[in-house]
DNA sequence: TCGAATTTGTGCGTATGTATC
DNA sequence: GGATACATACGCACAAATTCG
């Protein structure tokens, strides 16, 4: 006997059929898994593994309490990663959203002396407990969540200067590079590590997107160009919602 | 009564617990499933749970038939992606390789006239159909396979070239930017698209990494200085073995 | 306004497959 | 080849969310 394809699997793709052919258009709301079950003549448990399945690859997209519904297709935003994006004078964000004909707001929440845990201390070169400025960002494309941000600046590099506050004073939200550029500090480069990883319940709750659907988990950190670490941040990319971009020039 | 924590959890945390006062120092088998539940006075299955969980978090790793094993921290690969890389003679991986003191070799496979599919076309700006040199590599750190990846290259651009080969000929394995100054064409920037999935099932077996971990699919796309896509690869990181590192220069 | 019905989501158990020793 | 242990598939019960009368 050949080994046969399980159940679930076989459901999955008479789904993934019927929904090629617009049985269902994007939006749509699914029959209810006893119903789809009896249809097809297979339990009820078998039509939820199903769903699973396809709300884990983005096609389906689960709402409790109301039904199981065929995923939109949204347009992602494109979010630049490059050197030529940290000119002129405005923040990164915006000109990511300027560029794709979006409106690019943020909210944040600045805490001023926060105590540096262990992890944040190494990737600035400070010790651990020394006070940083933490900010937290929302950032939104058409008021829309789109990216989470969590950024540290050591407070003895800004600490009485006009750019203490990343969001207030006269340069709040010029980016990092502008405002230690008001400070005389010039940010040489920046090295990003992006991690893939599951959303948080928080994360998803915040983002408006699936449970468990992956992110990517940007570390970047900012250097000055004597090389030492001037902010660090952990920024949270959902994939459903981004597309991210790395333009790399080549010099020979 | 207020809500409290679900069994599988507080079994994840209890195995945690454990490993993190050595009680099984890594690469250690822990007791059987039917073993820990008992002790810990819940269903096998509970303790199943539990250990699913922290696989997918890589503090455990699952082996059929032989046992359940407290992971290996292992070193990560470190792979840099910046436009330094690509400078001097040699190819990339060499460069990363070299620069952790661990010898670093690929297995390549190449098909010199491979009709393009609809997406590949499209990236490297052909028509549906038309020929392409195709290689498929599986590079290795100290002979452990790290890095999978698929090259595509227009054949029209190197056929009848000395460069056609990407592994064959004088200029095998230089790298797409120095095989392509051979035949005078200039590479002038990469554009890299990173995007998290799981690992399938082919992909977890080739990097012998465990079922649908966490991997980055990298887009990658080689312009050349007129801005004509000279060469487009997909490239498989998988989280377990390499940690991805950008480095971006700032240019004011 | 409220509560009952519907639907998805979660927790957990059991049976079977399959790899390892 | 048998015993053991993990992996997978499937089923049931209940909780949570939503909808609607």
């Amino acid at each position: 006997m050949p080994e046969q394809q399980p159940p679930y699997l076989r459901i999955a793709d008479e789904l993934r059929r019927r929904i090629a052919e617009h049985e269902w258009e994007p939006g749509d709301r699914l029959p209810s898994r006893t119903q789809i079950g009896q249809e097809c003549g297979v339990g009820e448990n078998v039509v939820r593994r199903a769903q699973e399945l396809l709300i884990s690859q983005g096609v389906l997209e689960g709402r409790a309490g109301s039904g199981t519904y065929v995923a939109k297709p949204c347009q992602r935003v494109r979010v630049v990663r490059s050197s030529a994006r940290e000119q002129g004078g405005g923040s990164p964000f915006g000109a990511d959203m300027r560029a794709l004909g979006k409106q690019g707001d943020w909210e944040s929440r600045t805490e001023a002396k926060f105590p540096a845990p262990a992890e944040i201390a190494a990737r600035l070169g400070i010790a651990e407990g020394d006070l940083c400025v933490r900010t937290v960002y929302e950032f939104l494309a058409d008021g829309r969540p789109v990216q989470l941000s969590t950024s540290w600046e050591p407070y003895d590099l800004t600490g009485g200067t006009l750019v203490v506050l990343p969001e207030g004073g006269p340069h709040a939200g010029a980016g990092v590079v502008n405002r230690m550029a008001q400070i005389g500090v010039t940010v040489g480069h920046a090295v990003e590590q992006p991690e893939p990883r599951q959303a948080t319940a928080e994360e998803a709750s915040l983002l408006g997107i699936q449970k468990a659907s992956l992110v990517t988990h940007i570390q970047r950190t900012y250097y000055s160009d004597e090389g030492r670490p001037v902010e660090t941040a952990d920024i949270i990319v959902p994939a459903a919602l981004c597309e991210i971009v790395y333009e790399i020039p080549i010099n020979r």
